[in-house]
DNA sequence: GTGAAAGCGCTAACAC
DNA sequence: GTGTTAGCGCTTTCAC
């Protein structure tokens, strides 16, 4: 294969046209201050030579790229997947690049390095995608500093850093207070695993609607599997076994409350009249699971894009310090949707 | 929040440890003509400033940025997300850094400009991660060169052209010859948009097979929907209708067979007894599908694996041209996995 | 309005 | 072994 070789530079563009790279730059840069000839000259020069200009010398001299780093995990999954989506869409549309980093481990990993590579390719700012799992926010527990804005994703809200998530907590309590309203009162859990924060969150929300209502939520109702519906399936017969009067399941996705469906039916069990059950997440085959699966939407793609619109703002305040910017916590509001798996057909 | 502002350069290293610029940047690249003495200095120096060498910098000396430019589309899909996902991994393992690039359809784009944005930022090679679909590969009749090296996915193989891509065509053969083996003979299928090249390639080897087996393959056997389980259970619908007599289906991807298992449960079809199922692409949660799901396991991932290994060495070959490069169409091969929608005990 | 000079942070090519 | 010079492609600053 042969490739065109040379790129047209600024030089070239100004021999060609007969004006100084100043004047190049300046048309390409849209100054007001060329007249209207010399604009239009160096206009045509330009898309005659098919001239591009060098993001990389200009970020070189300007000490800003316009691009975004973007540090993630498990892109084979449903949630970081839609939300690299949301990003990059997001990035596009306010003119900004996405430099990507996929680390292998969710808990395990050097931030030095990582901020090292993108910072040494000059990133303006950094979505931190990783979800928090066990201690791998102790980073900021060291009072670190960044060396650029820098925002991250689906962590517990914290004075003075800037975060984007899915309130899981209430996304929770609204599943379960859905199936306390079906006459549901022995409610068990298949939580994720509890080094995650999310599933925390999910937990607590089980936790606190049950005890609201007066009902018991004791250890017994609630096991954790790791996402994954091969795990659900053992968390769920596990279940069974300690917890043998439950009339209804919240799952803490939609992948493992798809095995326990399975299960279920495996056991004659009828869904929703035997055992209702309510997923999480929403993955797009729910409403195909036999019987239809009732859960909690999460937009992990706004999720995406609200942290860009959030990192651009920050960038912006660094270089207009007129712009202030003061880090929040957004937290975005899931919402229930019910389908056959938990409508009640009992009372 | 305060950033660490300004960062350490090359000249600063070298007036603190007395030496020249010359004389840092070959300790940083480990360039053998420095003495043992000053090399220690400097890497002490290098260490205490926490000094990081500026990619940029280095880019726009040596025209060469060591990241590749990834084009992709539909990140919110279980196969693009697969693919992104290996070729991160695999970007990562080779040196590499990632510019990402999302468009918002898979037809409709301008080449041009997502070439020049990538060029513009210096990239040393591009993935073409975009589906072939409908005549999204025009550009490529138009015999244009491209500015560097290049390696598309997902697309029948041309002369001249770097191709890596699942074997749809051998994978579509191998699950209707799986159902024949069953004893079905009336088989259907469901498949992809027909302007999709891997929806193409599966027809065709679903017909083939039939052939082979002496076998009808008429066009009211077959129909599209648009990959969603929801166009899948209107388009199984329509074939119940049309080709009453079908004993199996082949559905041209997971999502679809799960919504034709749902349809097929309420009309108390007994799969796989009425009728066998057999999808494609092995979404991680078919096998608690009810009843499990047959399908050929494509491995995405590596397809983004591959494709980086050979971009890499294309690029190697242009920098070093005793290297030759060859360009190639790889092909990987599916595999059936055999579950319950498709095992016969009717014979 | 336009241009010359300097320089962003680094390295290739050549001196010594 | 080490330093000097020049320059990658662009923009900033300051002349005119």
């Amino acid at each position: 294969m042969i490739y065109r070789s040379k790129r047209v530079t600024i030089k070239e563009v100004a021999r060609s046209a007969g004006v100084s790279t100043m004047t190049v730059s300046r048309v390409i840069n849209q100054h007001p201050d060329v007249s209207k000839d010399t604009r239009s000259r160096v206009l045509d020069v330009i898309q005659q030579m098919g001239f591009q200009p060098s993001s990389l010398a200009r970020s070189l001299i300007q000490q800003r790229s316009y691009t975004i780093g973007v540090i993630t995990a498990g892109l084979k999954y449903f949630g970081p997947s839609q939300t690299l989506n949301g990003i990059t869409v997001q990035a596009e549309t306010l003119g900004y690049g996405v430099l990507l980093k996929e680390i292998a481990q969710f808990e395990k990993f050097e931030i030095q390095p990582l901020f090292d590579s993108l910072i040494s390719r000059q990133v303006d700012g950094i979505v931190w995608a990783i979800p928090q799992v066990g201690s791998n926010r102790s980073f900021l527990d060291q009072g670190i500093s960044f060396p650029v804005p820098i925002i991250f994703l689906t962590m517990e809200p914290r004075e003075g850093i800037p975060v984007v998530s899915v309130d899981n907590y209430s996304g929770a309590v609204s599943a379960v207070r859905h199936l306390i309203d079906q006459g549901c009162t022995r409610i068990g859990h298949i939580a994720g695993p509890v080094e995650w924060w999310e599933a925390q969150q999910r937990i607590r929300g089980w936790e606190t609607a049950l005890r609201e209502a007066g009902l018991p939520a004791e250890s017994r109702q609630c096991v954790s599997g790791n996402w994954s519906s091969a795990s659900g399936e053992m968390a769920f017969q596990r279940r069974l076994d300690q917890f043998p009067e439950m009339d209804a399941v919240f799952a803490g996705n939609d992948q493992m409350a798809l095995s326990l469906l399975q299960v279920a039916s495996r056991m004659a069990m009828r869904v929703p009249q035997d055992l209702a059950v309510v997923g999480f997440d929403h993955l797009a085959e729910s409403p195909y699971f036999q019987p239809s699966l009732s859960t909690i939407r999460t937009d992990q793609k706004q999720v995406g894009e609200l942290a860009v619109q959030e990192l651009v703002r920050m960038i912006q305040s660094v270089w207009s310090p007129e712009i202030p910017y003061e880090p929040q916590a957004i937290m975005i509001h899931p919402e229930l949707v019910v389908r056959e798996s938990s409508l009640a057909n009992r009372r």
